[in-house]
DNA sequence: TTGAAAGCGCTAACAG
DNA sequence: CTGTTAGCGCTTTCAA
């Protein structure tokens, strides 16, 4: 039973107290934090040994309010606890964290109510500026704001924003040529039942793959999960061979529905891939562990970190924006799960 | 080449035009906003519709400025990949959504030059608390903190902070008797090789049941791994078994750890569960898809975010701390990975 | 090279 | 029930 005592509320040091040490100005004070010139380097030194010496920390509060610019930048994701999505976030995050922006990362769980709720909140933190992941339901351009995976409208992109994506087409290609080059002659498409344009794009690529192999593009052999999750990769594949059990390769979306039909065959006692060979997208490392290990179009992350957070951050510069689309190479990473 | 307009800058609306378009001051619609009473009916009605007619969100810096409280919380991770930490932080994120409070996630990746960075980050922008999951080596108690699954030193404990655990002891206890129970006569512990009170645990509760059972503890059978990561688990099942070659139990600290031993005893030929037996600890999503599935301790995610949440809102509003530690209770997830 | 002062948007006395 | 006003900590003219 302690009594509480935070040193929240004990006044923190100001640019007041530290000039007043310094026996200087306001003005001062903050025109050598900010590096803003007009200060004898005598001045600059004793300002700088006092803040080094109580480590003190600038009010961003303050700061923002004064500049009408937070170093917050605002990351809106469908699901942090999909890996694909935490590590794009962490890349981020580490990139931001080298302009020393903060990020407020939300949750949406591709629910645009929650989406408008979080967009809400970070307009009142005064966010300068939005990612969106696989997201932007709502896309508000009140905001310097950068869409990854999921191209907004195209009025929106039209605007001032950019948009990254994988060459998803190409992905959803090289995924059907693998199962086409290794034998398959019925392939399904199980992906996420949303309309997000990273899916309809590995969808084109596939029926391309399907019809230059001269077979026909067979609408029944596509199925939609609700969610992007292991279990719903499971239900879809009964859905799937149900209806269709001569299927004998399986493109999906994502790897958490591979994975999620990997594991059901297995459990039915179908033989992955000697009866049927699936192919995942994303390369996530529960891809590798499963078994058989999953062949997959593996998508780089490192990029997307790095063109978005260097497109944000010029967009804030108030730069004009160069580029509106980038496209990112992706690769095909080949495992058991495929092999003849 | 489209020039660069955001609306950022356009004045965004204030309480002062607020308070204009109503016929009042800003005071009243002050205290609309906050429901602090003091107004008629009439005015109220007036004002809200306002609001509602634009969108307006207040600035949460001035507020904060003003009021010396934000409504943000810092959330330090060690990895948000590891779905176990990325899971604990979601919740954690919509038990504060509830309070309307943001987050700011910040990864530590295990190292204190970065946490510290990031304390300083999070102190000039002011959080009003703390949330360390996994971490907390510069415990900072400036702000009203809650400690998950690490315990602070002992002084910092009996401070004005909160603890939450799962019951480690126990966890490590009932693993090591799962093994025990099925035959195993020579078990290994492999862990995280920093000294992280819950892995301290849990060796204690593996040693009580090992010293039960009659057998002696062995110091040789516990290996360090360098990261909580599948590949650390590999290699660290290499390090096992080249020197203890008769294993035939392994207890692993992290759900991670175990799933990249039985990966790589399958690589190898060897059968788990017939020859070698294997048990986590997190019970995340993986360990239901290797194979053969990973027997686990489960940790009550929801009750951490529920605890820990609590426990910060009523630290935020000045109330004292009724329990600095909490432990919750975990239940043994039985799987193929240690079936006889 | 420096300082005085205004003001960002908000809340909380205080006065009516 | 309502309005006036000071001030949170900071940056930025403007003047010296």
């Amino acid at each position: 039973m302690n009594e509480m005592v935070y040193n929240t509320r004990d006044k923190q040091l100001s640019v007041k107290t530290i000039a007043e040490m310094a026996g200087v100005s306001v003005a001062t004070v903050s025109r050598v934090i900010n590096q803003n010139g007009r200060f004898s380097a005598e001045t600059e030194k004793r300002v700088k040994d006092i803040i080094k010496q109580f480590d003190y920390q600038p009010n961003q509060l303050a700061r923002g309010l004064r500049v009408s610019k937070t170093r917050v930048i605002g990351i809106l994701v469908p699901d942090i606890t999909n890996e694909f999505f935490s590590r794009i976030t962490l890349k981020i995050q580490q990139a931001l964290y080298a302009y020393n922006y903060a990020t407020i990362v939300c949750n949406t769980n591709e629910t645009a109510e929650i989406e408008i709720q979080h967009m809400k909140m970070l307009k009142s933190q005064r966010v300068s500026g939005l990612i969106y992941i696989s997201g932007g339901i709502c896309g508000d351009f009140f905001y310097p704001t950068v869409f990854i995976d999921r191209r907004p409208s195209n009025e929106d992109l039209d605007a001032t924003c950019v948009f990254i994506e994988s060459d998803n087409r190409m992905g959803g290609y090289i995924a059907a040529k693998e199962l086409l080059k290794n034998g398959c002659k019925k392939i399904a498409f199980i992906r996420f039942k949303d309309n997000i344009s990273s899916h309809e794009e590995r969808l084109v690529g596939y029926r391309q793959a399907i019809e230059e192999a001269g077979m026909t593009h067979d609408p029944n052999l596509i199925i939609y999960a609700k969610n992007v999750s292991l279990e719903e990769g499971a239900a879809a594949s009964d859905a799937l061979f149900s209806r269709n059990p001569d299927t004998d390769g399986v493109f999906c979306s994502t790897d958490l529905l591979a994975v999620g039909v990997i594991k059901r065959l297995n459990e039915k006692g179908w033989n992955v891939p000697r009866q049927v060979k699936v192919i995942g997208f994303d390369n996530i490392s529960i891809a590798n562990v499963i078994h058989p290990s999953l062949t997959t179009v593996h998508q780089d992350i490192d990029s997307f970190a790095s063109l978005s957070v260097n497109a944000l951050m010029s967009m804030i510069d108030g730069e004009p924006v160069k580029q509106n689309v980038y496209t990112v190479p992706v690769k095909l990473i080949t495992r058991e799960s495929t092999r003849i």
